[in-house]
Order: structure tokens, then sequence, then C-alpha cells
DNA sequence: CAGTTAAATGCTCATATTGAGCAAAAGGAA
DNA sequence: TTCCTTTTGCTCAATATGAGCATTTAACTG
């Protein structure tokens, strides 16, 4: 049975979120960099620093490990003789601030939003929620209808419910299982319907856009409680750009003064004495992570909040 | 490469968690329920109760992906033949309602807090903290000693920072680096220290104590924010016992009157018309778990809150 | 049966925490 | 200077949380 070291690299730039991808023999930047664990390797997270290092010349910061995958494709095999062809993938996430070095010229950064458009709100409720609602309740024939609709609504932020951004991954899966995505035909064989916006968002290789999706729920929700929001960041930024970063991942666009004040009372930065004069405006302090914040707050992280109405500043 | 599945079954029964465990040919009941991935596996988690099944007996209800773990002690090995000889383990955490059937002559439900005496802080804080303090402190030629003391201070809830109970695997893995369990000496060949008292806690096979503890710390901080207490109660059951139960997971005693107010409000649970009056004084309510309530609430767990004296009730 | 005891249950209250928005400050540009 | 834009400071209402008092409702005790 192989295994798999599969890596979620995170990154972003002016606002917006990136995820490491290699080419495939097949299609160009469609994979997450991995590699299969070998004897060599020390340990789990050593063997997935090596391939992506590898692959993509990017050196990785903050690596925590995230979730381990049976191969999907597996469950469609017949029972009898499947032996040998199915890895398990043990998926990490890392952040990395926006390196200015150049990468293997097989990798790039690919936007997250490319793959979940309707993962990205911070402009409002994206229009194609509205069209991915409508298919998911009308393609069926449902025993149990308003459960279903109960359902979507939950996860999709629809009818009066409010959007949670930390279901990132549930919507995806929904979306697979109800056959919104391209991957859904892929794993079964199938030619994907052909109309205009059948399926949607970018795909990527295997599950590798699961594993994305997974990655993001996750960061979502531990940049509420621990301070990795800083391993994204450069040395010294000011509030907004520490703001923009929080709101690239998060999806949504957060309450400015709010955001300062749960940054300043939590103590998690501090003044550098610079200031950065090219923000249009009243210039913005320099401000830089406080190293010794890790030994003295129980759980020092931001637990942001969304603006209610969307689009207020 | 092995792949094992490995599992940390909990139950509650009159307000004591406990974890299953199952005999091994050196010693009885030592290790967690576990065995190889094999290919006539559908899923992973499918080959995980298989396992768990057929060691023990036990059904399992509520099963989630804990952790996937390097072999530990390949770390220790030279870096050239270790080929063949390492595994990595992919754990599983199960909770189940205590069951009344009877289960396989080689398993056993061992008490969690045999295995972390300081872990369970409901009638104040273990008397063994002050002496792990101690040794912590103690032991050794630091170079930093104030951020040291700092470090154990946080983990440990000393000096005048308060208890976490969520970093009960940050805790063992402070100990387990310090050599005061016994894990420390058999992981590297050596006899532990003879001294009374010189490790604390019984031990498990392996790296399964730290697997438990892993589980625990994830538990422990599931409970605040998603409903799986459930899982664990019978069908119907008392405010009172709803509590004991949380405060047995948790390790700490909770304010009874918040409780109730706070599992009422996030309308968890409806009235059966029932009482139980056994109770001693005024008999109480039954209730039972509202099904539909996955359906309904983003994240309807309990943010349970500690006494910040403990006792009180 | 009156009195006692032990929970369960009901309420209150002070103190944080959170969501929202007004307003002043500090530059650059017109 | 005046206008524009962004940073920064502050206020305020609405909730949420931690703590504890008081009442209710049984069983138990003579």
């Amino acid at each position: 049975m192989r295994i798999d070291l599969t890596a979620v690299v995170v990154a972003v730039d002016e606002g917006q979120p990136y995820v490491l991808t290699v080419d495939t023999a097949d299609a160009p930047g469609v994979a997450l960099p991995s590699g299969p664990l070998v004897s060599g390797h020390r340990t789990l997270q050593a063997g997935l620093r090596t391939w992506v290092e590898t692959q993509t010349k990017c050196r990785l910061g903050y690596v925590e490990q995230l979730y381990t995958f049976g191969d999907r494709t597996s469950i469609l095999q017949d029972a009898g003789e499947a032996v040998g062809h199915r890895a398990v993938s043990i998926a990490y996430l890392a952040l990395v601030s926006m390196p200015a070095e150049q990468l293997e010229m097989q990798a790039h950064w690919m936007s997250w939003y490319a793959l979940f458009p309707w993962e990205d709100r911070r402009a409002g409720p994206s229009p194609l929620i509205a069209g991915l609602h409508d298919r998911l309740l009308g393609a069926d024939g449902r025993s149990d209808q308003r459960a279903w609709r109960q359902r979507v609504d939950q996860i999709f932020g629809t009818g009066l419910l409010p959007w949670d951004e930390e279901r990132a991954l549930e919507r995806y899966e929904m979306l697979y299982a109800a056959g919104l995505v391209e991957e859904t035909y892929r794993d079964r064989d199938q030619q994907p319907p052909q109309a205009d916006g059948a399926t949607a968002g970018a795909s990527l290789a295997a599950d590798h856009r699961r594993i994305v999706a997974t990655a993001i729920s996750r960061l979502r929700a531990k940049i509420k409680y621990r301070p990795v929001l800083f391993e994204l960041m450069p040395s010294e930024f000011t509030l907004s750009q520490l703001q923009k970063t929080a709101e690239a991942l998060s999806g949504i666009s957060l309450h400015k003064q709010n955001f300062r004040r749960l940054v300043e009372q939590q103590n998690l930065v501090e003044d550098t004495g610079g200031v950065a004069t090219d923000t249009g405006g009243r210039p913005a302090k320099l401000m830089r992570f406080r190293e010794d914040v890790q030994l003295e707050r129980p759980s020092p992280g931001l637990r942001v909040s969304a603006n209610r109405r969307a689009h207020i500043t």
C-alpha cells in the first residue's frame, strides 16, 4: 500500500490567497506537490518538506498535519482485485509568506477562488450561489424535500440562515455529491455535462481540490484561536495589511475598528516605530509580531467577526 | 510500509470516562484496538470498525479521524537500514454510550485518569501537579530558565496562569520529553528510574498513551462547539447526568445553573415527560437529544465554563 | 404527619465581550 | 487652502458569561 505525502502550501499576496501547484504529465499546474513516503524520511513532516522543496523550490515555514485520505476511487472498484492500486495520502497544511525567490519552472501559485469561486464573499455573496442553490434543490427526487432544503440552506447560508465561512469543505462535498463539480464525473469515468456553467470552479488532479477545501476550512477556523496569520505576513506590516490577509483567507469582509481593537487588546503585535506612507490616506504605523506571545497567552488568536451587512468598512 | 488503524474508543459510565483496551501477548489490557489496513477494507473508517468489532465485540457509533502518527521509535534508528521496520498509524476517535453487552474476553474499559491522573481536576488541582511541576523545573541545566518556567506554568496552569483542560496532549508531551513517564525510557531502551513516583500514570504499549492524550485534547475542545456529548449518553437522561458526563471528559467541575442555562437556550434537548426519582432530592426531568438539531444550528455545542474557584456547586 | 435534607429549578446582577458606527487626526493631491 | 482617503480613537447598545441567592419538590426521619 503506497503512502503519499501531499502539501497544501498557502500564501497571501496583495489581498489574494494562493495555493502552490505543480504541473503533471497531463496538464499544467493542476496538482498539489506530493510524493511517496520512503524510508529515508526521518519523520512524516520531514518527508513532506523534502518533496515540496525538490518539486517547487519553496521553503516551508509553519507546517501542520491536515487529514489522511483514503483513495476515493477505490470505493468504486469491485470488491475482488483492487490490491496494490490503492494509496493513502497524508495531507499537510503549510503557510509561507509570499516568497520573492523564483519557484521551480513547473510550480505556480494558483488562486484559491479560482478553485472555489463561491467562497469569496468579500464583496458580498457570490452571484454563483443563487445558481448553485437552485441546482442543488432542483435536480432531485429526494424523499424528504424539506429536510434537504434545510440542509442546503444551512451549509450554503441561503434562506434566512447565516453564511459560515468555515464550512468550505462541507460545501465542496455537497457539490461533489450533487454532480456540480467536474470530479464527480471523472471519478465515475463519465463525461461531464457540457452546458455552460454546468460544473463550478476549476478542478485539480485526483482528489486534490477536496484536500484544498479541507485546508481552507481548517485555516479559516484556526485563525480565530491561534496566531497563525503571522506566518503569512512579512516581518513588518500595517494593521490594514493584516486585516486584508485575514479577509483573504476568511472570504468575508471585517469591521475595521473592531479588528484592530481585537489585535491590540490581545497584544499580538508591537509598534516598530516606522510608518507606511504609501497607503493613500493617513500613514499607517508599521507593526511586527511579538515573538514571545506564544508563551504568554493561552490561545492568542483572532476571534474575527464578520460584518452583518457586507461591504461596510 | 505498513499502515495501522488504531482506535480510541471512549465511553462514560457513572461519571467516569473510559477508553477501550485489549490484551497484548505481553501484558493484559495495555494496547488500543488496532490492526493493519488491508485491501479488503472499503474505506479507512470501515477498516477501523472491522478491527475494533472483531477484537472487542464493541460496535462503534460516532467515529472521526484523529491524527496520523509516524512511528516514534524510527527517529532513533540509524539512517541506513530501517526499511520495512516502520509503520504509520492512522488513529481514530470513537464515542459509544457504555454498552450493556459483554465485550470480548481480552477487551477492557480502562479509566482515562489511570493513564493521566493529573488531568482530573474535578475535585480541585491534582496533588500530583506540584510534584510534576517541581521536577519539570528542577532537573535541568536549561539555557533560558525564565522562559522554560513560563512555558511549564503555561501548560500546567501553575503560577498565576489558568489551567487549560484542552492542553492534555501538550502536557503529556512535555512529561515525555522530560523523562517523567515510562515511555521515555522504553523508547530509549533504558531502565526507568526506580524511585517511588518517578514516572507518572499508567502507560500503554507503543505510543498508545500519546494517542489517547491526542483524543482527550480533541474531545475536550470539541464538546464546546459540537453536540458530541450526546453520543455518549443513553437515550434518556437528566441534565445532571449530562453535566456529570461533560465534567468527566473535561476533568473540571462546572457551574450547575449556568450549564443548564446553556443547554436549554441552545435547544439541544427536549423534555420526554418522564422524571427520574432516584436522585436523592427533587426528581429530575428526563430529557432526550433533539434529533433535528444538527440541521438547525450552525454549531450547537456546549461552551462549557469552569468554576473559577473549584468545588462549588 | 411535621420537620429535615438534597437536588432540581428559577432568577438576578455585575462584568466582559461583541457588533456597529460617529468623529477626529494626518498625510497627499487638486 | 480645501478635499479626499485612510488611520486611529471612542462611544454605546446588545449579548454573553460567571457567580450566587432563593424557591420548589421530592424522599427520608423520627
